[in-house]
DNA sequence: TTTATCGTGGATAATTTCTATCTGCAATAA
DNA sequence: TTATTGCAGATAGAAATTATCCACGATAAA
């Protein structure tokens, strides 16, 4: 079991995104290179964010990303689940069927009770992330996190921020 | 976010031995055939199993694998992380200090809250597969999985089993 | 004692997934 | 028009997963 570092850039990102004024936007150049990260690889997760309405895309100089929507309708889930896809992490592969004794496929229709069972697991899991917003990350990183790392953060944002005219962006 | 899918195949055959008499064993040959799967790589899981002490394996001619305690005390949880291994699904990479402007360490002691998010749900997830039991499996399958399937399944047990003198196993 | 069966561990290869980069294209503000 | 930015596709490299093989030690049965 295992998830890909996009995760944590997605969710940094969105983070930061959280703290913009208004609607303007951040290139994803400058979020990438925050995190010290690849740009051209960033925006592969940063898209899909995008095509799943988390994020909103501007194009154009003075372009960029923001939030689709506020920071308390976002979770943890919608953003994971953006860049790992909906697959459940365990996909019964049916192996009961695969040994040298054939019998009829309807003796297995019912489903696996260990699929259920692990099914049921990741249904747990993903009701914690979906408890999380990205506005208590957000909230939780303000009150506790150091004032210079803080100050840090502030200051990106206030340098790369972009108003925009209007609230008009990407509509796929 | 993704399972291997050493997992099921090592559920399966813990189950199946769930199903055995006394202290009798299968051998993994017999047991990946049942499932249509390549005895080499099935062994591998096996092996973790057992180096878990999920399983006991016996040498020899007349040797296998047999369950180290009652299905009643293995829970999927065991399974899942004998397989998978204990590492957590989400690892911090901490890409808050991979930016270019550098501050001192210290402001980071605190943990990250992402992470900390990321770690509850895993935590939820974890107490639901250690809520299931092997035994609930291999009970829920007699009650209500279909009779040509359970047909099937006994038979391969009575064929395969093999029991033993002693309750001698591997001891690591 | 010999032999055949079985688990163990290491080495290795094939396959897939993840990560990363590049290029050309579309959109848009200046 | 021009420069900046996001977007999509192709592609390649890295890493993990999956799969196979072989030599070895253990052991029950002949």
């Amino acid at each position: 079991m295992k998830l890909g570092e996009g995760v944590e850039a997605a969710i940094h990102c969105a983070a930061t995104l959280a703290s913009v004024e208004g609607n303007s936007t951040i290139p994803g150049a400058a979020l990438a290179e925050s995190f010290g990260l690849s740009p051209s690889y960033l925006l592969k997760h940063l898209n899909m964010l995008t095509a799943e309405r988390i994020l909103e895309s501007v194009p154009g100089p003075a372009g960029g990303y923001r939030l689709a929507r506020p920071a308390e309708r976002i979770t943890l889930l919608d953003i994971v689940l953006a860049v790992e896809g909906r697959e459940p992490a365990f996909r019964c592969g049916e192996i009961r069927q695969r040994g040298p004794v054939k019998i009829d496929a309807s003796a297995y229709v019912k489903p696996c009770g260990i699929n259920a069972a692990m099914l049921k697991a990741e249904r747990a899991y993903r009701a914690a992330l979906a408890e999380t917003r990205l506005s208590d990350i957000v909230a939780n990183y303000e009150a506790e996190g150091d004032p210079r790392s803080i100050a840090v953060s502030c200051a990106f944002v206030e340098r790369n921020q972009r108003p925009q005219k209007s609230a008009s962006a990407k509509q796929i």
